[in-house]
This record gives C-alpha cells, structure tokens and sequence, in this order.
DNA sequence: ACCTGTCAAGTCTGG
DNA sequence: CCAGACTTGACAGGT
C-alpha cells in the first residue's frame, strides 16, 4: 500500500560545529600515557579526559534536544586508549557509571534516538584470531556503554560485515558463522550498514536478514558500491528488517566530497542527493529517521533542513522534523 | 597562532 | 614479508 506522507527526523554524528569546545573525542597517546611515571596518575587522567568527553557529550546532546534534534550517533572515542594493553584491567565502563548514567538519562528525557558506530577496525569476518577477539571485545564495550547509560536494544551498535580476503562469499558466510557466535544480549544491540568498498547494500541486506537483525541503507555507499539494483527492489526490504524495531528504519546520507574524490564525506549534502531517494522511501514507511553524514556536522543538518524546507513538498512540523508529500 | 606530521586500528595493494 | 594508502579527529612538535 503506498504511503503518500512520511516524516522524516535528522541526525548528526559525535562533534557540533555551533557548540564551542564541545569535543566528544579528546585522546591521550599511548606515548603520553607512558611518559607519565606514576601509572595511577597516568589512568586517573584517562579518566579525567573521558568524564569531560562524555560531559561534553551532555552539552551537545542538550543542544540538539533544544533545536528539535532527537538523533544522535555518540563518538566511539568516549574513553581513550579504550582496549588499549597500557589501561591494564581497570574496568573504565564501570569507574565512568555515573557519568554514562547522566546522558543516558537526557536520551531518555528527551524521547531522543542514539547509538554507535564502531570503528572499521571491528571487524566480525577477520581470518584473523586476534583480530576478531579484539573486535567482539570492542563490541561488548559498545553494549555495556550503551547499557550503563540505562539503553535497551533499541538503541544499536551500527557495524559493517568487514573484509573480502579474496572470497566474498567466505568472507559473508564467516560473519554470519561469527555472529551467531555472539551473546545474543549483544546481538539484539547489533544492527548491519553496507559498505562504500565491500559488501553492497543487497549483501549487506542478504546477512542480515540471515541473522535476524536490521539493516542500515546508507545511499551514499550504495551509489559508490552496487551491482546496478534499483532502490525500489532494496528499500521495501530493509524497511521490513526494522519492523519489529522500536524505531524506524535509519539511513544514512552525504554528498561526495568532490568528482575525483567520490567516496569522500563533503562539507554538506546537496539537495539532489537525497530529494529523489525520499520521493521513493516515502512510498515504503511513513517514518525515516536519517543521519547526517557530513564534515560540517549539526551545521549541515540545519542547513539541508532549511533548503528541505523550502521545497514545496515538504512541511516543516514541531522541531527539526520534516514531512514530505 | 598556525602548520605539518603522527597516532590509534584494521584492510588492501604493490613491490 | 614489509611499506604505504586509506580514514578521522586530535595530539605533538615545529616555526
């Protein structure tokens, strides 16, 4: 059945170009670390840092929240050197439990959508044995940040399949193999995004599908990596991996950074690159949820918002959410 | 104050 | 088998 309207609710990832000093991501070397003689001085400042990421990580999520932004991917780099051999075995998730606590809180306050996205080095269909327990190690610190600040699994840990290893098909059946290999607490907090390189969105869709859980579309992979399929064919069942979701299907956007440069992130997304594709979503699900994926962050947003706005198609309701006819 | 190089971690390519 | 490209934001060291 088509549907005619669909409202549509933006996101941005980590850092905000409008809130001053605001970084999520503030590090520490491993040679910094080192250089400071006293070891429980050395992790008292890891801690340090990681309270003011994640204090910093409040600030933005205030100032979305404010401007009707209810979307939000957290910085994967909360805690520095996280998984790192120099922080020895002190449980960082648990000493920050408050803190995580504290935005958990505003998320939930706010009625507001969050998750993370797990570097490119987890990598679930490694052939590699240290790799991969280094990777389900990052995973589960994914969850239990994600369980600390008091989030379900409708929150989600957005991850890609991984490398090809001169057999894509080797490569695909190893990540399902390694999956279903997971705690299932932590699978139901995983969901799937294809890839710019690797696996495209059909393959992507195809696994996960075969492992039960939702698949993020981002159009701007899809367009630097496809076998010629039509969005019409993909995008039914993508919409149908997040029915049992508590929120709708999310997708991600860009605008290539230039001709040469295409797989690239640009400083803002160009209208055409995301109109047409909304035209045809909208036919699938009556809500879109889609995360901004550009250099200059929650300004990029604001921007596509208002050059969204301006068209006639598109209605804009209470707070940053739009409605296109 | 700014600029360039380096760091974290993987995959992948080329030699 | 090893070096380098790729990616991203931030540190680190130089001018």
């Amino acid at each position: 059945m088509m549907v005619i309207k669909m409202i549509i609710r933006f996101g941005f990832v980590a850092m905000s170009t409008h809130v001053y000093n605001s970084s999520p991501s503030k590090t520490m070397t491993v040679k910094a670390f080192q250089s400071i003689p006293d070891k429980r001085l050395a992790l008292r400042r890891v801690l340090r840092i990681a309270k003011e990421n994640i204090a910093h990580t409040k600030r933005i999520l205030y100032h979305a929240a404010h401007n009707g932004i209810l979307f939000y991917r957290f910085s994967s780099r909360l805690i520095p050197l996280l998984g790192h051999e120099v922080l020895g075995d002190k449980d960082f998730i648990r000493a920050l439990k408050e803190d995580f606590a504290d935005i958990g809180k505003v998320v939930l306050d706010n009625k507001m959508r969050v998750g993370f996205h797990p570097d490119h080095f987890t990598v679930l269909n490694t052939p590699r044995k240290d790799v991969l327990r280094s990777s389900v190690k990052d995973l589960i610190r994914h969850v239990r940040m994600l369980q600390s600040m008091g989030l379900n699994q409708a929150y989600k840990c957005n991850i890609h399949i991984g490398g090809v290893y001169n057999d894509k098909k080797a490569a695909g059946e190893r990540f399902v193999e390694r999956f279903l290999r997971l705690d299932p607490r932590i699978q139901a907090y995983i969901c799937l995004e294809n890839d710019d390189k690797t696996f495209t969105a059909q393959e992507t869709l195809d696994i996960a599908k075969s492992v039960g859980v939702p698949m993020v579309f981002d159009l701007h992979h899809h367009r630097c990596n496809n076998n010629g399929e039509a969005i019409e064919d993909l995008f039914p069942i993508i919409v149908e991996s997040w029915t049992k979701e508590v929120f709708p299907p999310k997708i991600h956007v860009s605008s290539p950074k230039s001709e040469s440069d295409i797989r690239s992130h640009a400083d803002y997304v160009a209208l055409d690159d995301i109109v047409p594709f909304l035209h045809v979503a909208k036919q699938y699900t009556k809500q879109l949820d889609i995360m901004i994926e550009a250099k200059q962050k929650d300004d990029a947003l604001f921007r596509l918002v208002e050059d969204l706005a301006a068209l006639p198609e598109v209605k804009k309701m209470d707070g940053g959410i739009l409605e296109i006819t």
